[in-house]
RNA sequence: GCCUCCGUAGCUCAGAUGGAUAGAGCAGCGGACUUCUAAUCCGAAGGUCGCAGGUUCGAGUCCUGCCGGGGGCGCCA
C-alpha cells in the first residue's frame, strides 16, 4: 500500500520552511527539487531541522554544495521566517535552522486543540474501505501461544488504519469444513467413549472435557465446532480483539461461491483441465507453477474456496484487503495474489503482512509446543495472567519481520521486561497532577489565555517536539503496516514524560504561577500524546497505578 | 536447489524518505526521594551494525555475492 502524503501530516513548521527553501532557492536560480527534505538532526547544535537540499541541488547547480548552502543561509537569515532564529550551514552543506521555542508552544496548542480525538488522526485512507482478516484459527480448539502475535498485530494495525482514515473491518475467517474438523470430531467422539484419539488425532485436554458435556444425540463436530468458536471469541474478548465478522467457509460453499468462482475463472480464460484436474494459469501473473482448483477426484483443494473468499470480500465492496498470515504461509502469498489478479483485482488492492514466528520461552529454556500431544500454551492463560495491555504491548514492541523472542516466566512475573508498566505510569502520574491540583483548588486559565513562553526547559521541549513527531509516524507506520513504531513512540513520549515529571514540578509551592499554569498545559497535551498513542495499540490508559 | 524473513551492546530489540559522533529497555556498576506516584530520574561502562565488494559527497539503511539462523517450496490445510 502506498499512502499519498497528506498536508495534516505534516506540522506545520516544516511545511513554513519548506516553502521559504523552495523560494529562496528559485530566487537563486536554482531547480528545487519536488520534495524538499526536512528532518530533526540528532545533534542539538545542528538546530532544529535541517536540509540536505544544498547538498541535493549541487549538481543540478553545477556549484559546489557549501557554496550554494552558504547562499542558501545568508537569504534565509534576512528573511524573517516565523520562529526562525538564524540559520548555519555545517559538514558537507547542511542547512541548519536553529528555532525559538515558541514553535513548540505552538506544537502544544495544536495538540491540545486537536485533543485525543483529532490529534495525529489523518485523512490518507479519506474514507476508503479495508478489510483486515486475521487469526482466523481451526475452530477445532482454543487458540494458544501462537495465535497472540497474530491477534494483537491484527487488532492494532485495524487501529491505526483507523486512526489515518480507512473505514475498517476486521474479520476472522472460519474454516468449519474439512479433515480438521473431522479429525476433531472423531476424537471428541473416542474419548466420550473413555478411548484414545487416533494417533493423527487431538489429544488436548480440553477434548475430554468437552466430551464430558456432549449430549447423547450431538453430532461430535457440531459439539467441538460450538465450543471452539465460543472458547476462541472470548478469549479474543479478554485480549480485546473483537471482529465485525466471522465468516463461515461452510456457509460461503454452501452458498454456491465455488462453482460461481470457477464460473468466473473459466469466464476470463484463466483455467484449463489437465490430468484430470482444473487448473488456475498462475504463472500468468507471477506464480513458478499453476495451481490446482478442482483434483481429479472431484473434491477442490484448499486454494479454491480461499479464492471464492476473497472475491467475496471484494463483491462486499472492501478497496482493500489485509491479510495476517503466519511465516509458516509465506510460500502461499503468490498463488493468492495470482488469483486475484486473475479475477482483474489490482496489485494495490491486496496485500499480506506475514508474523515472523515467536519463540516462547520460559526462564531462557525454549518450550516446545506440540500439537500431537497436545502440550500447547494456551492464549487465555497468557492473558488471564498477563492481563490484556501487558499482553498487547508485548507483542507490538517488535516488528513483525522479526522473529520475536518472548519468555512467558519474564511476562508473567510482570517484571520491568514489559514496557506497558512505563508507558502507562507515566500516563498516571500525569493524571496525578490535574487531581492533586484539583484537590488544592488550583485555578486553570483557559489555553487562549495562558503564556506557554515558561515552558522553556529542555524537558519540556523534548516532550513537545516528540509530540511534534506523531502524526508523521503514524503516517509512515500506517503506510508499513507497522503498528510497532507507534509503541516505540509511545514508549519515546513516556520517556520524555519521566523526565520532565522528574526535573520540571508543577504544583510545588516554589513555582511561580506563571509557570505552573504553562506547565499544566503542557502535561494535558502529553496525555493527549500518551491517549493516542496507547488507542491505537489497544492499550488502556489508567489514570492512577 | 529456489523463494522469503532475520543477523545492530551480555540479553531483548528500535533505527521512514540514504546524512553529521548508531539508540532504548533489561541485566550489571555508581548516584538521586522533606516534593505532583522512586513502577521514576541521572551518570559511567558496554559496538569490526554477520563478511566482502559496489553505487554515492555520504551506507546500519540501496545493489551484488557469500556465511549463519527461522519459515516455506503437495491434486495437504
Amino acid at each position: 500500500m502506498r499512502a499519498p502524503s497528506t498536508r495534516e501530516a505534516n506540522p506545520v513548521i516544516r511545511e513554513q520552511l519548506a516553502a521559504a527553501l523552495r523560494d529562496e532557492l528559485a530566487a537563486l536560480g536554482v531547480d528545487a527539487p519536488t520534495e524538499v527534505h526536512l528532518e530533526q538532526p540528532a545533534r542539538r547544535e545542528h538546530g532544529d531541522w535541517s536540509t540536505n537540499i544544498a547538498l541535493a541541488s549541487a549538481k543540478a547547480a553545477a556549484r559546489p554544495p557549501r557554496e550554494l548552502a552558504a547562499e542558501l543561509a545568508e537569504r534565509l537569515n534576512a528573511a524573517s521566517i516565523p520562529h526562525v532564529e538564524r540559520v548555519e550551514i555545517a559538514g558537507p552543506g547542511f542547512v541548519n535552522f536553529h528555532l525559538a521555542p515558541t514553535w513548540l508552544h505552538e506544537v502544544a496548542r495544536r495538540v491540545i486543540d486537536d485533543g485525543e480525538e483529532g490529534f495525529a488522526r489523518l485523512e490518507i485512507g479519506r474514507g476508503r474501505r479495508a478489510m483486515v482478516e486475521f487469526v482466523s484459527a481451526n475452530p477445532t480448539g482454543p487458540l494458544h501461544a501462537g495465535h497472540a502475535r497474530g491477534a494483537v498485530f491484527g487488532d492494532a494495525l485495524a487501529r491505526l488504519l483507523e486512526r489515518v482514515g480507512y473505514v475498517v473491518a476486521r474479520e476472522f475467517y472460519i474454516n468449519d469444513r474439512g479433515t480438521q474438523m473431522a479429525k476433531m470430531g472423531h476424537s471428541i467422539a473416542a474419548r466420550a467413549r473413555g478411548e484414545s484419539p487416533l494417533e493423527d488425532g487431538y489429544h488436548g485436554a480440553y477434548i475430554t472435557e468437552w466430551a464430558a458435556d456432549l449430549p447423547l444425540d450431538a453430532d461430535p463436530i457440531e459439539h467441538g465446532y460450538a465450543k471452539a468458536l465460543q472458547d476462541q471469541r472470548e478469549t479474543l474478548a479478554l485480549l480485546g480483539v473483537v471482529f465485525d465478522h466471522w465468516f463461515s467457509e461452510r456457509e460461503m460453499v454452501e452458498s454456491g461461491a465455488i462453482a460461481q468462482t470457477l464460473t468466473d475463472l473459466a469466464d476470463r480464460g484463466v483455467t484449463y483441465e489437465a490430468d484430470g484436474a482444473t487448473w488456475l494459469r498462475s504463472t500468468d501473473f507471477g506464480d513458478d507453477k499453476d495451481r490446482v482448483l478442482v483434483k481429479s477426484d472431484g473434491e477442490f483443494t484448499y486454494l479454491l474456496p480461499d479464492i471464492a473468499y476473497h472475491r467475496d470480500k471484494f463483491g462486499r465492496g472492501f478497496d482493500l484487503l489485509i491479510d495476517v498470515w503466519g511465516a509458516d504461509h509465506h510460500g502461499y502469498v503468490p498463488r493468492m495474489r495470482a488469483a486475484l489478479s486473475a479475477l482483474g483485482h489490482g496489485a494495490d488492492q491486496f496485500d499480506v503482512a506475514i508474523t515472523q514466528m515467536v519463540r516462547l520461552l520460559r526462564d531462557g529454556d525454549e518450550v516446545k509446543i506440540s500439537k500431537r500431544s497436545g502440550q500447547l500454551i494456551e492464549l487465555r492463560e497468557i492473558v488471564d495472567e498477563l492481563g490484556s495491555d501487558a499482553t498487547r504491548l508485548v507483542y507490538l514492541q517488535q516488528s513483525v519481520d522479526s522473529p520475536q523472542s518472548v519468555d512467558l516466566a519474564v511476562m508473567l512475573a510482570q517484571s520491568m521486561e514489559n514496557p506497558v508498566f512505563y508507558v502507562q505510569m507515566a500516563h498516571a502520574r500525569l493524571c496525578s497532577i490535574r487531581r492533586v491540583a484539583a484537590e488544592r483548588g488550583i485555578e486553570r486559565g483557559s489555553l487562549a489565555e495562558t503564556d506557554l513562553g515558561p515552558l522553556r526547559h529542555e524537558r519540556e521541549l523534548e516532550v513537545l517536539r516528540t509530540l511534534n513527531n506523531l502524526p508523521s509516524l503514524m503516517e509512515i507506520a500506517a503506510r508499513d503496516h507497522a503498528p510497532h513504531k507507534v509503541a516505540s513512540w509511545v514508549r519515546e513520549l513516556a520517556g520524555a514524560v519521566h523526565g520532565w515529571y522528574h526535573d520540571c514540578p508543577v504544583l510545588r509551592d516554589d513555582v511561580d504561577d506563571q509557570t505552573r499554569q504553562a506547565r499544566l498545559w503542557l502535561a494535558d497535551a502529553a496525555l493527549v500524546g500518551l491517549r493516542v498513542g496507547l488507542s491505537v495499540l489497544g492499550a488502556s490508559a489508567p489514570t492512577s497505578m
